[in-house]
DNA sequence: CTATAATGCGAGCGATCACTCGCTTTTTCT
DNA sequence: AGAAAAAGCGAGTGATCGCTCGCATTATAG
């Protein structure tokens, strides 16, 4: 009996130009996600562009889908790079100059990639795997909320859970939407008002 | 010369039993998005529930996408009903009081219908016509700055444009993921702490 | 060098879907 | 009642797209 089918089912299994071919597919979606727009991304156009045929694309992407998920994983995990480091920074800073870091590293982060960013969030449906950008939120929270509990004794009694839902979430947006609404054009002046702003709210909240 | 070509070119002309037609198409559209998802929602099955032709559909709407719009525009209409109300109940209240109410009409207007909210949010990819959103969120800055405005004595010194940005994307952003996080339950309990948690970011960002 | 596995290829299949067209039914007008 | 316009119908068309399969090429092992 032959144990191994001549063929591998399918998927993983890099040994050393087919990291490239990987590389140039995920890369290829990304392009054409943001030059292009989510219609227009077909399988076919990304091995087109990535310079590698269909077959080969689906030799170690099952899907679409999973091509798609590898381009946002691809970006939050550099948007996670930028938090973590910050959050590490500033373990040991008091509330006020460590919320002015993390307000700057939320903009900083919307900024790797603004173009990527506004397609991901307004053209990719949220659907079967594609969900799971949630699991980076999660992260965020639980980061966040573990320095404000170290940091209880400078703030007012207030439920940490709470207090971290609402500075993530009014942190997060304005960066959003500052990233989104003034298109690429931001001048240093602007982003440190708002970054003082946006920490004055919220160290203000905290207090 | 023969003025009027036999068959009207498309789209409007509504005289009796053709405005239950275009209701049921919305309606129907709106249903499959929220029972089914965007993906699933197809010109042919919107007419099947609807209980109409797909030959009808196409003699109201020029497109799947107008479909879509339709029911957005419906939506956005009901949130902004209540906007537009809570604004002008607000218009002579002192800061903290507006303020409250804003924040709980922002969260009530988000659970008018939040698995429609959610699948328009997370689902439809803002594209084309599609993209108009925009013109509500400008209006409620519009709204809100004039009201900021007008109560500019009981401020600090602040940039109305900023201020307004600022403070819409944080209340929006709240009641955004409220919603989607906490699913249908909300206890009444929850929903205060959260308004009056809000409400003193807010205000204390404000004065 | 030869055998075997890994990688790559791309024509084409099957399915879906937005949309059209020729026709029937219903309503309105005179 | 008759004519004409409005509304409704649904099988069918053309195009797209995700994905497979049989085969060719390249790399590795013995």
């Amino acid at each position: 009996m032959a144990r191994t089918p001549p063929t591998k089912p399918r998927k993983n299994a890099l040994q050393a130009r087919s990291r490239a071919t990987v590389d140039a597919l995920v890369e290829a979606t990304a392009r054409i996600l943001v030059k292009e727009g989510f219609e227009k991304t077909s399988t076919n156009r990304i091995a087109e562009i990535a310079g590698v045929s269909v077959g080969s694309l689906y030799q170690y992407f099952p899907s679409k889908e999973a091509l798609v998920a590898a381009v946002i994983d691809r970006h939050n995990e550099e948007i996670m790079g930028l938090v973590r480091a910050a959050l590490a920074e500033v373990a040991d800073l008091p509330i006020e100059k460590a919320v002015q870091k993390l307000v700057t590293v939320a903009i900083e982060a919307h900024r790797i990639n603004p173009k990527l960013h506004r397609v991901l969030a307004e053209q990719i449906p949220r659907t079967g795997q594609l969900a799971d950008v949630e699991a980076f939120n999660r992260e965020v929270h639980a980061l966040v909320r573990a320095y404000l509990e170290s940091r209880r004794k400078e703030m007012r009694k207030i439920d940490p859970g709470l207090a971290t839902f609402i500075c993530v979430s009014a942190i997060e947006a304005v960066a959003h939407n500052t990233v989104l609404n003034e298109a690429e054009v931001l001048s240093e002046k602007t982003v440190r008002t708002l970054v003082e702003e946006t920490t004055r709210m919220v160290v203000g909240y905290l207090r």
